[in-house]
DNA sequence: CCCCTATAGTTAGGGCCCAAACAAGATTAT
DNA sequence: ATAATCTTGTTTGGGCCCTAACTATAGGGG
């Protein structure tokens, strides 16, 4: 996603609304500061991924074959979840059968399409990072008392159904 | 960044529990919850600027420009405040300098050195973009009350300042 | 049966982003 | 002054992610 180390300083941001008068200098600020935070989430996640060999795009696709019955699933319904295109998730599915995780196999009755099956391999890599995972996750928001995850949930719900709010 | 359109149901989180014991539900589905909306606002962002021929990355680096006092600093000071590596950098200024937004000069007392200055065509980008964003971040932000928007922000950085714990 | 359309997956080409290796200029130590 | 080191910026090669165009299979209507 993006980024912005350096959140701009009030000081500059009253320079921008001498050019752009009609600036809301506080919505400003506080969008910037909700994405420059859950970017740095999304790294530390990355690192904790990476330790283990995956990334992020990977990492759900094992986690979503686990869920499934016979730890199959279709390219095509995977892509869907995760919010990626099939392209895309052709060049994921690529990475995981090279390193052996996952396993391409034909589907017997529609000859387009495939089943994706999480390997033994593959399991053996979930059981070692989801656990992992789970402690890190939970640590990071354990900082936070019940009463503050409630509210920044169902504060981040609203900011979400209210996206269109920018078209 | 991430994806995840499909969050974890309940339920199926159930039966990871089962795998994995100690995992704490809650604090996965709100950290899920947490990264699966601020994607869609960079999402959301991404087409904002999309409409105007920009992306994230050079979009930051125009307006940071447009912050020092003679529209100009340098490839390391830009990287760093934005949070990617000079090599980065490197090709965001390869792609601005080419629309004519940007342009590179030399430093007069540091041979090693650039001075990165945005352009009038720059400024004239800027004209354009900054309105729309600012009105279309103000439009988002404002189905927050002050209240949830304080709050929001305060537990935001709360989360940002304990990231370490993912380590 | 044949054509038309829809669906599943891949390929090609582009921008984003990084780490590692590199070139060139600046600084510091000896 | 010269060698070692640091800093600045670029290149290379890789994974991520998209759109557009493609192939192959499936299904429906004539």
């Amino acid at each position: 996603m993006l980024l912005l180390k350096d959140l701009p300083s009030t000081n500059s941001l009253l320079k921008l609304v001498a050019r752009y008068p009609d600036a809301d200098v506080n919505a400003i600020q506080e969008f910037a500061t909700i994405l420059s935070v859950t970017s740095d989430l999304s790294v530390a996640l990355d690192k904790l991924l990476n330790d283990h060999g995956l990334m992020q795009g990977r990492w759900w696709i094992l986690v979503l074959l686990l869920r499934e019955d016979n730890l199959t699933s279709s390219p095509s319904a995977l892509a869907e979840k995760i919010g990626v295109t099939k392209a895309t998730m052709t060049g994921f599915i690529d990475g995981l059968q090279r390193e052996g995780l996952v396993s391409r196999l034909t589907h017997d009755e529609d000859g387009r399409k495939l089943q994706i099956k999480l390997t033994s391999l593959g399991e053996e890599k979930l059981d070692e990072v989801v656990p992992d995972y789970y402690r890190k996750v939970g640590a990071l928001m354990s900082v936070l008392t019940e009463a503050q995850r409630a509210t920044i949930i169902e504060t981040m719900k609203i900011l979400g159904t209210n996206i269109d709010a920018m078209k």
